[in-house]
RNA sequence: GCGGGAGUAGCUCAGUCGGUAGAGCGUCAGCUUCCCAAGCUGAAUGUCGAGAGUUCGAGCCUCUUCUCCCGCUCCA
C-alpha cells in the first residue's frame, strides 16, 4: 500500500537524505526544496528514464538544453506575458480575492451592464471589459463598487479594492544597468525554448515531419500558493517533448502520445488505478490549447496533475513566425514583427512550407518524483510481529543499487574483501554501490529497505573459506568464494559465486 | 493574500504554576554478536523557527516576522 500522509513521505526524505526545504537554516524560502545525496540520484534516474524513452529507444527524437533567461519578446509573443499576469482584486469585507475577469464573468447581466456603465465602456465583451479596467484601475475600483459588483461567495455586494496585477513570471535584469528595459525573464516552460530553437534543429539535422525535439531543465513559477511539499513549488523542472506533425494527423498523434506516457508512468511503477488519464473540458483549456489530456495520479493528497498532454496546433510556432499573416495559420496568432524567421518545414507531400501542429506531453520531474516514491513507500509487518518500511522502488530507479556488507566489520580478512567487491561492482556502471558497515547485519538490511536498495550483498566468513569467526569449525569448501545476495522486497537470500556476480546484477538491476 | 492549526536534538514528541533543556528512536566511536532494527560502554547534536517587549527571571505571557500543514483564493 502506498503512502497514506504527505507527512510520512517528509519525514522520511529528510531523514535519509532525498529532500530538504531550501534555504533551510535561515527558515526556509517557500516554495524551494533542496534534493539530498539519495534525492538527486532518484531524480538523476528518472530523467535518465525519460531520456532514454525519447531520445535513444525511438528515431524521431531529437534532445535540446536551452537556456533559462529568455527574451521578454519570447514571452510576449507566446502569450504568457499577458495569460500570467492575473488582475486580482479584493473584497475587503469578508477578505475574498478574485481573478478580476473571473469575478466579471460570475456577475448577473444587469449588474454587469451598470459596472460597464460607471466605468465608461464601450466596447464588448467580458474580457475586454477586465483588460480595459485593467489599465484604469482606480477607475476600475470606482465602477466595481458603484455598480454594486456582487460577491460570488456571499451574494452580497463587496468593498472593492482597485484591481492589481499578480506576475506569475520571474523578472530579472540583464546586463549591469538596471534600468525599465533590461530585463528578462527566468522561464515558465521549457517549451518556449524549443520552438525557438526549431530552425536551429531543422536545419543541423535534416528532419523531416513528424519529428519530435525533447528537453529537461528548470523552470520557474511565482505561485501564489506553494504547497503540498514538492507538488508546486516556485522552482521545478519540466520534463517536455514537443512533437511537430502534418495538420490533420495531430488528433491521432495526441491519442498515441497519451497511451505513450501512460506505459511509460507504469514502466516507472506506477499502478493503472493510481493512474487516470483526465480530458480537459473547453472551459478548462489554456489559450494555446486545442485538446489537452492530463496525467493525474492519486497523490496523499488527492488526485492531482502529472503530466499533461496538449494538442497546441500551430499557435506556438506560428506566434513566433515573422509574417505569420501569410501562411494560413489556424490558431488565433497575434501579429509578428519582431521575430526574424519563418518557423516553417515542407508539407511532406507537397513540399510547400508549412507551420506543423504540435503535440506536447509535458511532465513535472518533481511530481514525478514524488509520485514514484508515494507509490514505493510500503510499511509492512513482519512474521515476528516488528515493522520495516521499505521503498518499492523499481530497480532504474533506485539510488543505490547494491550495499556489500561484511558481515563482521572488525574482521580484515572480510572487510577487504568487501571492500575490493564494492570497487570491481562499481566498476560495471549500473549506478551507485554502497559499502555497508554500520551497525549488525539486520539494521544494514533495514536502512537499505528504507532508502529502496534492491540488493544486499553479504560476505560472511564462508566467502573467505571460514567456516566461522576463528575458523574452529570446517567451511564447505563449495561456499568458497560465494556471497550471499539478499532481496529487498522478499528478504529471500542467494548464494552466488562472485564471479557471476556481475552478470546477475545487471540482469536485475536494469 | 484570508481563516484555522503548528514550529523544542537528525526523526517522533513531552515539558506542570513563568524558576538550571528532556524522552524514545536515530547518528557516531569502541566492545560484543555474526544473516534481518539484540546487548554493553561512551559521545556528539538545541540561540526552544527568528526578532523585539513584559518580568528579578520567558520554551511558556504580549507584539512583529518567517516556515510548514488544513480550508479558501490561485494553479500556463
Amino acid at each position: 500500500m502506498p503512502a497514506q500522509s504527505m507527512d510520512e513521505l517528509v519525514s522520511l526524505c529528510k531523514r535519509r537524505g532525498f529532500i530538504f526545504p531550501g534555504s533551510d537554516i535561515y527558515g526556509g524560502l517557500q516554495g524551494t526544496y533542496d534534493y539530498g545525496p539519495l534525492g538527486v540520484e532518484l531524480k538523476n534516474n528518472l530523467k535518465a528514464a525519460w531520456w532514454r524513452s525519447m531520445i535513444y529507444e525511438r528515431d524521431d527524437i531529437e534532445g535540446l538544453d536551452a537556456s533559462i533567461l529568455t527574451h521578454k519578446m519570447v514571452l510576449r509573443h507566446s502569450g504568457h506575458e499577458a495569460t500570467f499576469t492575473d488582475p486580482m482584486v479584493d473584497n475587503r469585507t469578508n477578505k475574498k480575492r478574485y481573478r478580476l475577469d473571473h469575478l466579471l464573468k460570475d456577475q448577473k447581466p444587469e449588474i454587469l451592464s451598470s459596472i460597464s456603465a460607471a466605468f465608461g465602456f464601450e466596447g464588448e465583451g467580458v474580457d475586454a471589459l477586465s483588460s480595459a479596467m485593467t489599465k484604469n484601475p482606480e477607475k476600475a475600483e470606482v465602477a466595481l463598487n458603484a455598480g454594486k459588483a456582487l460577491d460570488p461567495d456571499d451574494g452580497k455586494p463587496g468593498n472593492w479594492t482597485a484591481p492589481r496585477p499578480f506576475n506569475m513570471m520571474f523578472k530579472t535584469t540583464v546586463g549591469p544597468v538596471a534600468d525599465e528595459e533590461s530585463y528578462a525573464y527566468l522561464r515558465p516552460e521549457t517549451a518556449q525554448g524549443i520552438f525557438t530553437n526549431f530552425k536551429n534543429v531543422v536545419d543541423s539535422t535534416s528532419r523531416r515531419l513528424p519529428f519530435g525535439i525533447a528537453q529537461i531543465g528548470k523552470s520557474f513559477r511565482n505561485e501564489i500558493t506553494p504547497r503540498n511539499f514538492i507538488f508546486r513549488v516556485r522552482e521545478f523542472e519540466q520534463m517536455e517533448l514537443e512533437f511537430f506533425v502534418t495538420p490533420g494527423t495531430d488528433d491521432a498523434w495526441h491519442s498515441t502520445w497519451v497511451e505513450t506516457r501512460l506505459q511509460w508512468w507504469r514502466d516507472q511503477g506506477l499502478e493503472s488505478n493510481n493512474l487516470e488519464p483526465y480530458h480537459q473540458t473547453k472551459e478548462d483549456l489554456s489559450h494555446y490549447s486545442k485538446a489537452t489530456v492530463d496525467i493525474l495520479y492519486r497523490f496523499p493528497h488527492g488526485l492531482e496533475e502529472l503530466e499533461g498532454i496538449a494538442n497546441r496546433t500551430d499557435f506556438d510556432l506560428g506566434s513566433h513566425t515573422r509574417g505569420n499573416d501569410s501562411l494560413g495559420i489556424q490558431a488565433n496568432v497575434e501579429p509578428n514583427t519582431d521575430s526574424t524567421e519563418k518557423l516553417t518545414i515542407p508539407h511532406p507531400e507537397t513540399q510547400k512550407p508549412i507551420v506543423p501542429f504540435v503535440i506536447e506531453p509535458s511532465a513535472g520531474v518533481d511530481r514525478g518524483v514524488l509520485a514514484v516514491l508515494t507509490e514505493a513507500y510500503t510499511k509492512e509487518t513482519l512474521e515476528n510481529g516488528s515493522e520495516r518500511i521499505v521503498l518499492k522502488l523499481r530497480p532504474h530507479l533506485a539510488p543505490i543499487k547494491v550495499a556489500v556488507i561484511p558481515l563482521a566489520k572488525n574482521k580484515l580478512e572480510i572487510t577487504d574483501v568487501a571492500r575490493k567487491l564494492k570497487k570491481d561492482l562499481q566498476a560495471i556502471g549500473f549506478g551507485r554501490v554502497l559499502y555497508e558497515d554500520t551497525g549488525n547485519i539486520g539494521k544494514a538490511y533495514r536502512r537499505h529497505d528504507e532508502v529502496g536498495t534492491p540488493l544486499c550483498i553479504t560476505v560472511d566468513f564462508d566467502t573467505i573459506g571460514q567456516g566461522n569467526k576463528d575458523g574452529s569449525e570446517p567451511s564447505d569448501p563449495n561456499l568458497l568464494g560465494t556471497v550471499t545476495v539478499r532481496n529487498r522486497d522478499t528478504m529471500a537470500q542467494e548464494r552466488i559465486a562472485m564471479k557471476d556476480l556481475p552478470a546477475y546484477l545487471l540482469e536485475r538491476l536494469r
